[in-house]
DNA sequence: CGCAAAACCTACCAGCGGTAGGTATTGTGC
DNA sequence: GCACAATACCTACCGCTGGTAGGTTTTGCG
């Protein structure tokens, strides 16, 4: 699985262009022959990095989440502060909530990528619910498995409404669900 | 903008076939030809009725909206029946998810029909909470319509994780957050 | 320099959603 | 029951899509 230095620039350079055009141009009409043409290839000459444009789309997401966690836990501010981030990157929350949709189908090429991911945030977030009741900042009937879930997925459906119609705050709606939750303050 | 008896039971044939095929497939895998092949037409003839494959998928939606809602206000019970039904059509709920996702942008030809639900259905369950908050069954320190939009954000997003991994009970999992927000028992 | 791997192209494919423009069918008013 | 318009529906076509096959050029290593 070798690679020269040439393709690894390469390989950079396609997945740059990629979330260049999913930005300008929404990820719809975005074209495999666009994103080569933005890098000077061909279309098959993308094909030959990534075997599939779903799997080039996977690799753009996987991308995205390598840059922005820090590797040592999340915790429930962190959670929220990503929430806030995405407000500014709607083309690629777009792209996340439809291939996550789409990717739903087991033979789907994201499809391991998404359970993976899944797996990974929602144990993140379960560890950090653990800590946030352990510190007496949430109330400790909650099932943290279930909770971390929960969390994922208000955030996941609250993307979807607030692309459909950007006039409401997504973080400050998570923060009140944990404030009910027994989270006095949050954010500082 | 009238219509024929022929063309009307035609239409309807149309979308039964439509949702029949989605059920069996996945709607990804399924073409305009293969649901005019279904129902005894040519591609053309089934665009005749419906504008492009978006506008059919979002008459497939709107029509199973129609069929399992009653007209008289909704309740927090009705809210959770209708997660509960939803594990039986997975098919459908992944049609729903993807193509609320695709609908985001607004020249799609869904995007209407989803500001539209979205619209009625936080509606409907904003109406829901308020009289369960004020029939005591859930604490007066919520926000109705910020609690609205988080249930509906959370079964959305609920529902692209049971996909993923049909394992949970995502009924379950908003009672358990609704009784945590004081909702003694949502369930008989 | 030799040789294998990697990079990348041209040419092609089936299938897609969608359109244009025709013909056949259906219902309506006289 | 006949004219006429609207509807129903077809064939043929379009551009584009993601993807493949198989070749040629480029790269790096021994």
């Amino acid at each position: 699985m070798g690679r020269y230095a040439k393709g690894e620039e390469r390989r950079a350079a396609i997945l740059r262009a990629a979330l260049d055009l999913i930005g300008r141009n929404g990820f719809r009409t975005t074209s495999l022959n666009d994103i080569a043409d933005e890098v000077g290839l061909t279309k098959a000459g993308v094909l030959h990095y990534f075997g599939s444009k779903d799997e080039l789309y996977a690799e753009v997401l996987r991308l995205r989440d390598e840059l922005g966690t820090p590797e040592d836990g999340i915790d429930l501010d962190d959670f929220l502060g990503v929430l806030r981030a995405n407000a500014d990157v709607g083309g690629l929350v777009h792209l996340f909530t439809a291939l996550a949709a789409a990717a739903v189908e087991p033979d789907h090429a994201a499809h391991d990528f998404f359970v993976d991911r899944y797996d990974r945030v929602r144990a993140g977030l379960e560890g950090a619910v653990r800590r946030a009741v352990a510190d007496g900042r949430l109330r400790d009937d909650v099932d943290p498995a279930r909770l971390a879930r929960l969390l994922v997925a208000v955030s996941d459906g609250l993307q979807v409404q607030w692309l459909l119609d950007p006039s409401f705050d997504m973080a400050a709606d998570v923060e009140a669900v944990l404030a009910l939750l027994g989270e006095p303050a949050v954010t500082r």
